[in-house]
DNA sequence: CAAGCATCGTGTAATTTGTACACAATTCCT
DNA sequence: AGGAATTGTGTACAAATTACACGATGCTTG
């Protein structure tokens, strides 16, 4: 920021009239929180109740407090509106086009999230709250749709040289749950084959020596992330985009 | 965001003493500008005149005017202070530790720009401007060294597979100062043979059949960056980020 | 309890990509 | 004329990617 600018700033501190005239952008954060189940990966989304988008649905979000970091917002706004603590969250970019939010000037910083669907029961607190598949999504609110966008996007890239992908996991799974999942994502068929080398390749998962006993057809074996990988990775992941 | 906060909002633009609550951050924008010297990746600083930062530098930045897009705002500042016009510039992330800024909440996007330093003469307005080697880097104002790095990082992975280096050289190049470029970037050197090979496969330049004349050795042959390439992947790269 | 179904687990050959490495030719400089 | 710096080019080896098939296992159903 410029001397000048910056100026401006303290004066405005001084005076509160002016103030208002360097402070009229609010800020929020967006949560895009992507779940799997059914072979598909989904997405989290509330019924907007702003008049301007009636029955249109909308990412989790709110404004950034002036006591808290950007990034810890993201991770407020889903302990507060689902009970979900400790996941994995990352920065995605900043929406801010003038006329995004129908009523005032808001910036949004978004951020993705991964969670498993069925370990994290959501405590879900307000308005209604449903998993979307990604594939039929329209009349959403805002610009979310476009954010989502961009999450998915970085989610594609991330997943193939990152260990992020098992957020979306239960503790043990098979792999073809793993591959499955891989294909959700990215859109595409994977070859069996190919796909269990490159995994085995990457050296990311423990061998349980244990077998699936829910499935209607010859179990698999389990496997789970490697250990050392599992915070660890999240950690130095949450800290390359702050 | 959520109705209740939204609600808030509406609230606060309503009346003007509850507003201040609503509106409490300043945001900003801050541009990482990389130009290539003397086989070297520099980056453009400023002489803070902050008190707090006396004789450290920082980057180009200024607070978002509430008529902008967020994404508007850099391309302004760089005109504004430099002159330049029709430049790379590409969102990377944003940075809002409460007290990142010594006088007041203030959230900043950081965004990364290239430019060739030859061709664009700086209109230097204000404050002293400098382009500094990125090696000795220290007493940096803010969290301008933090958000130089992630630039940084973006810029090597950006340009292993999109054709955005080639707005830090000239029209006209030859593959050594290509190659030099990438090293200077990566940090690292780079097989030659392997090099030419690699870059001809991305089949990203047009052999220009001259040659360079103002070399103190055998002159290399001169290549352009493909016409189809030029705007086209810029606006495309820029539209992604949006 | 037999037949059918869905999936498991596994290997090889062909192709593409990445890496390491050397020498003669050109131009400038002195 | 000799030395310095750089150009331009190819090959052999290693590693990664792709395409592809079959017998074994456990569950479901009739």
């Amino acid at each position: 920021m410029t001397a000048e600018s910056f100026k401006k700033l303290k004066t405005a501190e001084a005076e509160k009239i002016s103030h208002i005239d360097y402070f009229k952008i609010a800020i929020s954060v967006d949560c895009v929180i992507f779940g799997f189940e059914k072979k598909e990966l989904r997405v989290l989304l509330i019924k907007s109740d702003l008049e301007e988008f009636a029955g249109k649905w909308s990412l989790l979000g709110d404004l950034v407090k002036v006591e808290e970091d950007l990034d810890s917002a993201p991770y407020r706004v889903l302990r507060q509106r689902t009970g979900l603590d400790d996941v994995f969250l990352q920065q995605v970019g900043s929406f801010g086009a003038i006329n995004r939010h129908p009523s005032g000037r808001v910036i949004t910083t978004a951020y993705y999230s991964l969670i498993n669907i069925r370990n994290h029961k959501l405590e879900i607190t307000d308005n209604e709250v449903h998993w979307h598949s990604l594939k039929n999504l329209k009349d959403l609110a805002f610009d979310h749709k476009q954010i989502i966008e961009s999450c998915l996007e970085r989610l594609r890239i991330q997943i193939m040289d990152e260990p992020v992908i098992f957020n979306l996991l239960p503790e043990k799974f098979s792999l073809r749950e793993l591959q499955d999942l891989y294909q959700a994502i990215l859109g595409i068929k994977l070859d069996r084959r190919n796909f269990r080398k490159k995994i085995a390749l990457k050296n990311w998962l423990d061998d349980l020596d244990e077998m699936e006993d829910d499935v209607p057809h010859r179990p698999g074996k389990l496997y789970k992330l490697k250990t050392v990988l599992k915070k660890n990775k999240l950690i130095e992941v949450a800290e390359k985009t702050k």
